[in-house]
RNA sequence: GGGAGGUUAGCUCAGCUGGUUCAGAGCACCUGCCUUACAAGCAGGGGGUCACUGGUUCGAAUCCAGUACUUCCCA
């Protein structure tokens, strides 16, 4: 044997093909007269480590683009990263606090030049850990959202919305994040149930002894009560008409509203209206003209407005106050409770309703084209099930909050003088619109005040797709580029960031971003969690690659994760990924160990091995190219691993291999070196490395590469000698069983004989069938006979009879029950489809080849029967 | 409260337009093998009333309705 190693060990041999592929310059794309097949990465944020999710998600796009560059395409992968503002900047501030530096003692550009300094050390990690996982991006084209470039299209966006009336600030409720004391956007908010206590809290009435009791589950807000509303209808209430109440504790008296916004069945009935902290009460709040308390500061501690624990923490005063309204005798009872808690999806802190001027973009005026390409198939989406989603977002869509009070991001180009606003792609031309305004000429830039905040980091985001071929301004780039192919993500930010990238796409190029979205489920545990770093339920993705090899965990990622469906992961399916390149790399020594010869012929049994394998190959790639156009992904794969390990190893390698210190023809040799060349450029796709490690070997003087052959083609051709060796399989399977059964080793050989019919026949006349059987089921000889009497052990293979001329006793009363145990479920198959023949409504009503196909399981059946009636027959004449 | 899915082998899932010889795969399990490519392997095997009830149809795992359980999204 060779020296090669029995153990596949892709360290050393991914690192070297991907910087041969890199000096190759295969990833690179330059619009050329071929057709571009574009994808964008979804950036991961900059300060990111590559994590399960991304591995999913970046593996299925390197399937597609290395596809397409095997089909002769443009393929052109940008890749890049996000700046991720939030978290970014909560990462910044945590870094800087470890040192001992608070935020709020530095400047803004004290901070961001630390922020710089952080993004310049660990900034694009995450790159790099995708070249480990084989991604064929185009580097060159790296991108990031706070580049040059990138950044002059968020301001030219902002801009142009603005001037079309499209973009606007205004006060409103906001969803505030007290932690990163930053506004979100309601796609920014999660909510779920949690545990918490609802309090019945008694509010006196002014003038009376009497009180009202009021269920709250926020005490803390009391301070900033305003008002108490119930139900117009409600009988409780009617005497409290033009009464007021007064506020536990705090001693503010409050009037009692009327309206039909309360429910009359929650609670008591009651509800307390707090304007500043509650979307629905700062409505009510409109409504009645009441007065707005804010008891809240920026970071969620208690006002001194409030008048009650001020600078303390809202949860903690939730509690204390609760006691003090407890212990002063107005709380009437406390009931466990499960309520709808909404947090930030960055910083996991409970999200506070607040409200605040903010920059919106009005949704309504640019969602039509997004909705209606969705609706229409124009943007096809994988699987379909998420048009429904997409739709009732769409036709619900509410305006977008995109201004953030952050430092980290694209600040706002807004620039203020007194009452007027100035908004312009930079400085120069804000201070130029305000000198014409204010018809001052000497207005100086320092005379104006830009806007403190920064943008919502998928405000940058939503125009990827065009910003990473700076399509702003180089419209040949984006001509040739977009839209892109297909775009590869995750259905969880089909708001954030799908939706809003169809509407940018239409709104400044007019046409949709991608063809095709294809949307990958979520990496779960075992149990089903999400994996997350908080669970520390994740495993170590680098460390995974370095166990099992990039394409071990390629293909553990992709064998089981169709479209849409949410992949379990299991360490089990990364070991069925290595063991499969183990699997190729022996393969690989085998046919390597063999010596040609170029005097022997092709055998026979040579020659009809290779034609069936080529033709199995050919039904192969059909199968894939089908389930691609679907983007079954997953079952492509496993068609042809399938087709690898059992027909090419188990089947294939084993029919031609040649005896001990046997050589094999060189023609044969040839023919099963293309053919497992061919193999490789079918497989490149999922598994890149091992592919290409295994087409230099088998063809040590080739120059050309793995990854730019051509991806195979399905040729029509003929059944024949593909159906007589998927029978000669069965038939060598059920001589294999029966000799387990009975207890015999494989070396025990004996003669097999074929009954003759026009099937059998059809099979011996191939040159080498009969070679094929004898070798693969180790038979002493193989023959056809019109003999019905020869003694044996027979079987049934499809319809056709075998008897193995083996001298064993057998057991004539298991054996008899077997075959009349057969035999009842063949009449009872027969019978079902006579019936079936027999209905008018089916023959008149099928199509042609499926009467046919029943008439062939007809005919094949009554053979059956009449097997095994003369079976049994022989039997009991025993 | 509104909506969308799911329920197929012990586990995780395929099964596409209703029709291959009577439901497949991987893992797990059982039996036999250190057969000179691979024990990360080879050969063979067992295991499913396709959640339940009804309907449509010549024919249903597949289509429809209802029920149960379950996951998710929105409020």
């Amino acid at each position: 044997m060779t020296e090669i190693s029995a153990r596949y060990s892709p360290a050393e041999t991914e690192a070297r093909w991907y910087q041969h592929w890199m000096d190759k310059k295969y990833f690179a794309s330059t619009p050329d007269d071929r057709e571009a097949f574009t994808i964008v990465i979804p950036p991961p944020n900059v300060t990111g480590v590559l994590h399960m999710g991304h591995m999913l998600n970046n593996t299925i796009q390197d399937v597609l683009i290395r596809k397409a560059r095997m089909q002769g395409k443009n393929a052109c992968w940008v890749p890049g990263t996000d700046h991720a503002s939030i978290a970014t900047e909560a990462k910044v501030v945590k870094m800087l606090r470890e040192r001992g530096i608070k935020k709020s003692d530095l400047t803004r550009d004290e901070f961001l030049k630390y922020a710089w300094e952080w993004k310049e050390e660990y900034g694009g990690i995450i790159l790099q850990q995708l070249q480990k996982l084989g991604a064929s991006c185009d580097w060159d084209r790296t991108a990031f959202t706070m580049d040059e470039v990138r950044s002059e299209a968020v301001y030219k966006v902002f801009v142009d919305l603005y001037e079309k009336g499209k973009l606007y600030r205004r006060k409103r409720m906001v969803n505030w994040d007290p932690e990163a004391k930053t506004v979100l956007s309601n796609e920014e908010v999660i909510y779920g149930l949690e545990n918490s206590r609802l309090f019945h809290v008694k509010y006196a009435i002014e003038g009376s002894d009497d009180y009202l009791v009021i269920a709250t589950t926020r005490p803390e807000t009391i301070p900033g009560d305003t008002a108490v509303a119930v139900h117009p209808d409600d009988p409780r209430y009617q005497h409290l008409k033009g009464k007021k109440v007064i506020v536990p504790l705090i001693g503010r008296v409050v009037p009692v509203i009327f309206d039909e916004y309360v429910t009359m069945d929650f609670g008591t009935g009651a509800l307390k209206v707090t304007p500043a902290h509650d979307v629905n009460d700062f409505d009510l709040g409109v409504k009645h003209k009441l007065e707005t308390v804010d008891v809240f500061n920026d970071d969620g501690t208690m006002s001194a407005e409030a008048g009650i624990y001020p600078g303390e923490d809202r949860f903690v005063v939730r509690k204390k106050f609760a006691d003090d309204l407890e212990s002063a005798g107005f709380i009437e009872k406390i009931e466990d409770y499960k309520n709808n808690v909404g947090r930030s999806e960055r910083t996991n802190a409970v999200v506070e309703p607040r409200l605040s001027l903010q920059w919106y973009v009005d949704m309504k005026a640019i969602a039509g084209p997004a909705l209606a390409a969705v609706e229409s198939d124009d943007i096809e989406f994988f699987p379909k099930n998420q048009k429904n989603l997409y739709r009732h977002w769409m036709e619900n869509i509410r305006d977008w909050c995109i201004s953030r009070q952050l430092w980290w991001g694209h600040r706002v180009p807004a620039w203020y003088l007194g009452e007027d606003t100035f908004v312009a792609e930079n400085e120069e031309l804000a201070l130029e619109q305000a000198r014409v305004k204010t018809g001052n000429a000497n207005l100086e830039a320092s005379d104006l005040r830009q806007d403190e905040d920064v943008l919502d980091t998928w405000f940058s985001s939503w125009l990827w797709p065009i910003s990473v071929f700076d399509g702003f301004n180089d419209k040949k780039q984006l001509e040739y580029y977009y839209p892109t192919n297909v775009l590869v993500t995750g259905w969880d930010i089909i708001f954030l960031w799908v939706a809003r990238m169809a509407m940018a796409g239409f709104e400044w190029t007019g046409k949709k971003p991608f063809h095709h979205v294809y949307f990958t489920g979520m990496v779960r545990d075992k149990q089903r969690r999400k994996m997350s770093k908080q669970l520390g339920n994740s495993p170590d993705a680098l460390k995974l690659i370095e166990d099992y090899g990039a394409d071990g965990v390629r293909f553990g990622m992709l064998s089981c994760s169709p479209a849409g469906g949410d992949l379990l992961f299991d360490e089990k399916l990364v070991e069925q990924g290595r063991n499969f390149c183990n699997k190729l790399w022996n393969a690989m020594r085998l046919i390597k160990g063999w010596e040609g010869d170029s005097d022997k012929g092709m055998s026979d049994l040579d020659a009809i091995a290779t034609q069936w394998l080529e033709a199995k190959f050919n039904t192969v790639v059909k199968e894939v190219e089908d389930n691609f156009a679907s983007y079954r992904l997953s079952e492509a794969l496993i068609t042809i691993y399938s087709f690898i390990w059992d027909d090419f190893c188990s089947w294939y390698l084993e029919m031609i291999k040649p005896g001990q210190d046997e050589k094999i023809a060189a023609g044969t040799l040839d023919k099963t070196i293309a053919i497992f060349s061919s193999i490789c450029s079918l497989l490149h796709p999922y598994m890149p490395f091992i592919t290409e490690e295994i087409w230099h070997q088998l063809n040590p003087e080739k120059q050309d590469d793995c990854i730019v052959s051509a991806f195979p083609i399905y040729k029509e051709g003929s059944d024949v000698v593909l159906n007589a060796v998927e029978h000669a399989k069965k038939l060598i399977t059920q001589v294999r069983e029966l000799r387990s059964k009975n207890g015999l080793k494989s070396r025990d050989s004996f003669p097999l004989i074929a009954k003759k019919t026009p099937n059998t026949e059809t099979y011996f006349t191939l040159p080498g069938y009969r070679e094929v059987c004898l070798k693969m089921a180790g038979l002493e000889d193989f023959s056809l006979s019109t003999d019905d009497n020869a003694v044996g052990i027979s079987f049934i293979t499809d319809a056709e009879n075998y008897t193995a001329l083996v001298n064993i006793s057998i057991d004539v009363e298991k054996e008899l029950e077997e075959k009349q145990k057969e035999l009842t479920h063949q009449l009872g198959f027969v019978a079902s489809i006579e019936k079936k023949l027999s209905n008018e409504r089916f023959v008149s009503g099928a199509p042609a080849d499926v009467i046919d196909r029943e008439k062939k399981k007809l005919s094949d059946g009554k053979e059956r029967i009449q097997l095994l009636q003369s079976e049994i027959e022989k039997l009991k004449s025993l």
